[in-house]
DNA sequence: GTAAGGATTGGC
DNA sequence: CCAATCCTTACT
């Protein structure tokens, strides 16, 4: 058991934020009591209005509002009408931005993440220092290595941003 | 390659 | 109002 991510972690740049994201500890706490712990294994940023690949681009709509909001909150989003993305809100107060959680544990791809964690809307903006069923805690690995990718499913976005090395996957999980 | 799903957005 | 779109997955 570790101490949780504190608020600070989350208020910066989510380019910062997103790599230090990997080897950290996502836990869920089922609604049967049942707590079970994943390590962060991929993640993707989307950062602020000008980032064509971020939902925050659209505006501030009733869906994108979180975003507009100060980091540390939770972003849920329904896609292709059946999977719950699991993005962590970053930066600071009307400077939309998140991380997505594309792979926890042995766990690979944004929709099984959200499958996995039995999601739905009512996480939408839940603060991850206060939730009682989802939180995310500090391990320590201060040497976790990642790679960098493109991001993915977001041709729509066009130049530059379909080529950002905005996605970021762990090689280790500390040394 | 493509169907499945439903919410969201933007256009009319 | 209506319909295209979508930060995906599993299946033919």
């Amino acid at each position: 058991m570790a101490p949780r991510l504190k608020p600070g972690f989350f208020k910066r740049d989510v380019l910062e934020v997103a790599p230090e994201l990997l080897g950290k500890t996502l836990v869920r706490r089922f609604s049967d009591g049942r707590i079970e712990r994943f390590t962060i294994t991929e993640t993707e940023a989307y950062r602020g209005t000008e980032d064509m690949a971020c939902h925050a681009s659209k505006g501030r709509t009733p869906r994108t509002e979180v975003m507009f909001r100060e980091g540390g909150l939770i972003y849920v989003y329904l896609i292709y009408g059946m999977y719950w993305m699991l993005n962590i809100v970053t930066g600071f107060e009307y400077h939309p931005s998140a991380v997505l959680i594309r792979g926890i544990g042995n766990i690979t791809g944004p929709g099984k993440v959200g499958r996995t964690l039995e999601l739905d809307k009512s996480f939408y903006g839940e603060e991850l220092y206060t939730s009682e069923r989802l939180w995310v805690e500090d391990e320590s690995n201060g040497n976790v290595m990642h790679t960098t990718h493109p991001r993915v499913g977001i041709e729509y976005a066009g130049d530059p941003w379909i080529n950002k090395p905005w996605r970021f996957k762990i090689i280790n999980p500390g040394l």
